[in-house]
RNA sequence: GCCGGGGUGGCGGAAUUGGCAGACGCAGCGGACUUAAAAUCCGCCGGAGAAAUCCUUGUGGGUUCGAGUCCCUCCCCCGGCACCA
């Protein structure tokens, strides 16, 4: 029989063996210490990619390795299952979305089988199934009876010949509608929203987490908490109810240089205050505004513009009237939906003042100002000038002073402003969970009571290329009883961001077949929360966001008693191709199956880790998995092919001991800290040692098995199936897998010599080999005495020498 | 523009955080085996130079006995945010 390593082969067996023995069942009912290891889990494209491959075979590295470590692992994985491409399916090949999303989940599960992972397969999650999206609606339920949901009016990207709306990314860069070109308009529509502002000041706080600083600061940033002072400008107009226009700002101190003030264009103010020969003029501003997105409103490559709405306000400060404006620059959802320009000490307004030849009035004096026209706005610090009492007053010093003068006199309070915007969760689809509420003529918004959940999506919903909602139109769906009075009533029709399915997903692993609750609180209890979460860096700001906004909620709910749902966080990096991103139209998209079926699980496993760094990212490289083949052929034949011991040698002995030491402690450290490259080097070093342990035959046949158990056993996380053949071929029990993760003695692992590097005038000239025991004294004196050293030396004078124990000698010498 | 991360051989990347720059792998070159090729194994592999030696971590400066690593200037690349009052 031929000694060949064969992959596929090992492969299939190992992973039906390991399934029949139910291997990977994970029980709470453990007095190993609890590991939660979570990997975000996937969307049902339809194909598991190279980027799936990367997400997933590394934290399953780390949760082998934690689980050889002694820990009770939980490491499941499941399917995000709701959202717009299964809907798109159903329009455009007439299946519907039900079955489209699982037979891509019976597709993909077979290709997660195939890395090899310790997935718990009991504990499988599909968000679209109704024994989930229950548990979706019912946190809704809950959000809305604790006040945190509620109905309202917002602006959304409508497209008016597919009466429905589209997501941001559905609009084309020129503002037209992908499906049918038409342009996109912003239309207000009523939605439903979650309170995810009153977690603000929470949210910003990251103390305790272990999470990258980037995802962090953009959370920060996110949030946009901003201090400052709410300032009430004086409005006289016969017939206006409102009698003062309120704006928001950071920089109270240059309230007396205000010469103009600007609305948002969709400020309710505007209608009332605009004065009728001006009427046109905003009208057709305002109608303009509507036509841009918001993306496009927001560029800051556009150029202000803006109308003036012939109305005037009055600076209580100082008793100026001054002129009105609006432009679309101003964001009705920001701050009060006004502003006070002061073109001298804000670009954005010097700008627009200068466009429209409106004054600029200093009033924060640069050192050494002259009192001369500014060229440009002057936005740093300075002295109050022109500002009635508090010139004189450094600006920093009179942000706070005007804020508390406008306070005594009723004329504003401090405030502060989040850019943070409540979260909008209704999306007017057919695949996603039903809002379970109900409208009814008499009782109003009635919320469905929690033992008629889950609201079942119906089956026969009609999709058209129209794009419309199918459930606003399916009759069977619509009409129902209004559970209060019994009446006539139909249903709401648009169904929850995705984003709430995996806003609690995590909960739903400890325990998924759990029918008496969204969650399992012993379980939950016993595994949350997570230890370490690994996904793409995409997600930093909507689904990270919203998971601890839902686990704050949660908590201040009674349900749970954390307030953090992931303890340390680490984002992946992007697999690339030939330098670039991976896409259909290049041509340069890796398909992991086709390497599994020629190389195997465990050579894609180990490539993937040795590319690069993780959180890096790699370009794919054929040449480069034929590396790692060929490395895990040869440990396919150092262990498996007979070992003679020749010429034992009892200082290769010690050798062999100190580097296995070593080893295990590099490996160790690697995986523990995520640094998978240099894991696999290491492994690699080790095993091109062993390749000359055996040549040689200089140690003895026991310590040979010792060595190839070590190597095995820090295999066993990366490549899985050739650690537990190996592991069978060289008659150990069954199964590796279940076999404790070696340690390292750090006396054993210390070399007894070491180089020092002799430097001169700082520069590298030698090296000498000395015992690790060695002392300054008798370093000095053997390196003193060596002649390359003395005759660097000569004719010179040593001005100095420095000595680092265990490194180097430096001497400087004149 | 602002925030974050980077820039090291032909390529992917190492460098215990201030102490031998280039581990490991790929590619390349030379050799062994072979009738031959593939596979495998061995050796070489940043640049200049015959050699001693010198140069080399995007640029320019600084700190230090010593800088890929720390500080400042500038250039470039990637990611995020983008008129936030």
């Amino acid at each position: 029989m031929e000694n060949t390593y064969n992959p596929v082969e090992i492969e299939k067996k190992w992973q039906k063996r390991w399934a029949e023995d139910n291997l990977y069942k994970v029980s709470e009912h453990s007095d190993r210490p609890k590991w939660y290891a979570l990997t975000m889990f996937p969307y049902t494209s339809g194909d598991l990619h190279i980027g799936h491959w990367y997400a997933m075979a590394p934290s399953d590295v780390h949760a082998r390795f934690k689980r050889m470590q002694g820990f009770n692992v939980l490491h499941p994985v499941g399917f995000d299952a709701f959202g717009l491409p299964a809907e798109n399916a159903a329009i455009k090949h007439g299946i519907h979305p039900y079955k489209w999303t699982m037979k891509n989940v019976e597709n993909m599960r077979k290709q997660l089988k195939t890395i090899g992972a310790i997935y718990d397969w009991d504990r499988e999650i599909i968000t679209c199934q109704p024994d989930y999206y229950k548990w979706t609606q019912w946190f809704f339920l809950k959000l809305y009876q604790h006040g945190l949901a509620y109905r309202n009016k917002a602006p959304v990207n409508w497209c008016p010949k597919c009466q429905t709306v589209l997501a941001n990314e559905q609009v084309l860069a020129n503002g037209t509608c992908e499906r049918c070109d038409e342009p996109v308009i912003r239309k207000d529509l009523e939605q439903w929203f979650f309170r995810i502002t009153k977690y603000a000041d929470e949210l910003m706080q990251h103390e305790g987490l272990d999470w990258p600083e980037r995802i962090k600061t953009m959370q920060h940033n996110w949030v946009g908490k901003s201090i400052g002072t709410e300032i009430s400008f004086g409005l006289d107009i016969p017939d206006v109810p409102e009698k003062e226009i309120r704006v928001f700002t950071t920089r109270a101190d240059t309230v007396y240089g205000v010469t103009f003030m600007v609305l948002a264009p969709e400020n309710p103010l505007v209608a009332k205050i605009t004065t009728p020969d001006r009427k046109d003029e905003v009208e057709e501003y305002i109608a303009k505004t509507r036509r841009f997105t918001e993306i496009e409103r927001l560029s800051t490559e556009k150029e202000k513009d803006g109308v003036f709405t012939g109305a005037y306000v009055t600076n209580r400060l100082n008793g100026d009237k001054v002129p009105v404006w609006i432009a679309d620059y101003v964001l009705a959802g920001y701050g009060t939906g006004a502003v006070m320009a002061v073109p001298a000490h804000d670009e954005r307004d010097f700008a627009f003042a200068k466009k429209y030849h409106l004054p600029i009035k200093v009033v924060i004096s640069a050192p050494g100002w002259d009192g001369k026209e500014l060229e440009e706005a002057y936005t740093a610090e300075g002295t109050m000038v022109n500002s009635g009492h508090f010139d004189g007053t450094p600006n920093l010093d009179g942000i706070i002073k005007v804020s508390e003068f406008l306070e005594e006199k009723g004329w504003g309070k401090r405030t502060i402003s989040y850019k943070l915007r409540d979260w909008l969760i209704s999306r007017q689809r057919y695949w996603g969970a039903p809002i379970p509420m109900i409208y009814c003529d008499k009782c109003g918004i009635v919320p469905v009571p929690e033992e008629d959940l889950p609201v079942k999506l119906p089956e026969d919903a009609e999709f058209k290329p129209t794009g419309e909602s199918p459930l606003k139109y399916c009759d069977s769906f619509v009409n129902t009883t209004c559970p209060r009075c019994g009446g006539k009533a139909k249903r709401e029709t648009d169904t929850m961001d995705t984003f709430m399915c995996s806003s609690w997903y995590f909960l739903r692993y400890t325990n998924a077949h759990f029918d008496s609750g969204a969650f399992d609180p012993e379980a939950v209890k016993y595994w949350l929360p997570v230890d370490l979460y690994t996904g793409g860096a995409e997600h930093a700001v909507m689904h990270l966001f919203y998971s601890r906004f839902f686990t704050k909620a949660m908590r201040d709910m009674g349900l749970i008693d954390f307030g953090e749902p992931f303890i340390k966080l680490f984002n992946q990096g992007i697999v690339i191709s030939n330098k670039q991103k991976m896409s259909k139209s290049r041509g340069n998209v890796v398909n992991p199956d086709s390497y599994v079926s020629k190389m195997g699980a465990d050579t894609v496993r180990c490539y993937l880790m040795f590319v690069a760094p993780w959180e890096q990212g790699g370009d794919w490289n054929d040449n480069g998995i034929a590396g790692i083949y060929r490395w895990l052929n040869r440990i396919w034949k150092l262990a498996t092919e007979y070992y003679t011991a020749y010429s034992v040698d009892d200082e290769e002995y010690r050798n062999l001991q100190r580097i296995t030491h070593q080893t295990v402690k590099k490996v160790t450290h690697d995986i523990d800290r995520i640094r998978f490259n240099t894991m696999i080097s290491t492994l690699m070093e080790y095993t091109n040692y062993l390749g000359k342990i055996k040549d040689s035959g200089s140690v003895s046949q026991k310590d040979w098995q010792e060595a190839i158990k070590i190597l095995l056993l820090l295999l066993a996380p990366s490549a899985p199936h050739l650690a537990e053949e190996l592991w069978h071929k060289t008659r150990h029990k069954y199964s590796i897998h279940n076999w404790k993760w070696p340690e390292w003695d750090e006396q054993l692992a210390q070399d007894e010599e070491i180089p020092i590097i002799i430097q001169i005038n700082g520069k590298t000239r030698d090296k000498e080999m000395v015992s690790a025991s060695i002392t300054e004294q008798e370093a000095k004196e053997i390196i003193l005495a060596k002649p390359k050293v003395k005759a660097y030396l000569e004719g010179k004078e040593i001005v100095k020498i420095i000595y680092v124990p265990k490194k180097l000698l430096n001497l400087v010498i004149k």
